[in-house]
DNA sequence: TGACAATGAATGAACGTTCATTCATTGTCT
DNA sequence: AGACAATGAATGAACGTTCATTCATTGTCA
């Protein structure tokens, strides 16, 4: 029963976030009724107030989460063998995965939230100077950074790195669904690469041309 | 006459869209009421609907001024005498101008919408291929970016530009209010500068350190 | 010029609808 | 039976939109 209680209490709110996902994702924060919640997660309305407070509160949980993942994702990125596939990795993580489009939709729309929502603004800007920070003790340590600062600390770096990842994430938003996550993926790819040769290549080879 | 009638028409239209800029800034397109709308603009609620056919369209005008906007500063970049210039218009002007976060919330916003509302969509997506075709005409033509491609193309280098010009707005409402425009301008123009030299300085000065 | 008719910009109360939220009720366990 | 999970009809506030009405301005007579 307690076991039952302490499984079955946390899943219900995973059901209804994971719902709620799908739900902003597809029609925005405020443009979902909590009904739209319901129907998705296969419940009536009345029991997401077992679970959640009020609207407001659901949004809080979603944000929250996406706090843990992107955690998460950090911890993958600083186990990764070199820079780059630590880039690769937070590239890649949240907007390519199993629903593309979905996650990123969400994350922009958390990003317009956080523009009028004193809360949400700090959680964001929480996830996001530890994801830096991480991100610049990545670049500190690394050797491939060593030799090729171009006159930018890692901070900096890490900065700019943080810009693209965010600007392609806003870039997402606007491609037509039909692109498939792995053609997504790739292009995501391709641009973390560009930056990489631009940020950290050695000249050495230019050379050569 | 005549001429009062051609010039007020426009002027109530510019009326509304100026409050309504201010009311999406503030709340969002969909929390924002009609009511909120005519309150900011100092007229009643069913004036609006003689100059819009409703809030959707009122968006979609929005957008459209947004489009001529990006247009105009467009030209003004392609018009400076160096790249670096040009640069720093375009990652200074709509985010740093007059209302600061007012417009970064908007466009952020139109993003959001853009996600979930098709012909929002098509639209952001014509200003983004316009203004980048523009900039990687200017970069082509460069003398500055001649012999410091690093392996990547003009249009690649636009690509990266606009990625980084676009997270760095999306930042900005994240930013506290206390931040004045001349500081965010600031900011900008560090952050451009730094991906400027990263993508376009030569090599040559690393010698001296 | 002065009196009257016509216009259409502007108003805001009212309408139908949608939404977040509540709660009396029902179902399901032990 | 008792405790708790779950339901969904009911509620009232808020919203987008409409439209009957007002009134300053313009046009047209004499």
């Amino acid at each position: 029963m307690s076991q039952l209680q302490t499984d079955s209490v946390p899943d219900r709110r995973c059901q209804i976030l994971d719902a709620a996902l799908v739900c902003f994702a597809k029609r925005g924060f405020h443009q979902t009724s909590m009904h739209d919640i319901s129907a998705e997660a296969g419940i009536s309305v009345g029991l997401i107030y077992r679970y959640f407070e009020n609207k407001e509160a659901v949004i809080s949980a979603m944000a929250d989460r996406h706090k843990k993942e992107i955690s998460e994702v950090l911890q993958r990125a600083k186990q990764a063998p070199t820079l780059l596939e630590s880039l690769e990795i937070l590239f890649t993580a949240h907007c390519c995965e199993e629903q593309s489009p979905v996650v990123s939709a969400f994350v922009v729309d958390l990003y317009s939230e956080a523009s009028r929502n004193p809360q949400v603004a700090d959680l964001v800007r929480g996830v996001l100077e530890t994801a830096m920070a991480g991100v610049t003790e990545l670049i500190s340590k690394a050797p491939e950074a060593q030799n090729t600062t171009r006159g930018l600390s890692p901070s900096e770096m890490a900065e700019l790195i943080f810009a693209v990842a965010r600007g392609m994430l806003m870039l997402d938003v606007l491609r037509p669904q039909e692109m498939t996550a792995t053609e997504r993926r790739d292009r995501q790819l391709q641009v973390t690469r560009r930056l990489w040769s631009c940020l950290f290549k050695p000249e050495a080879e230019f050379a050569y041309a």
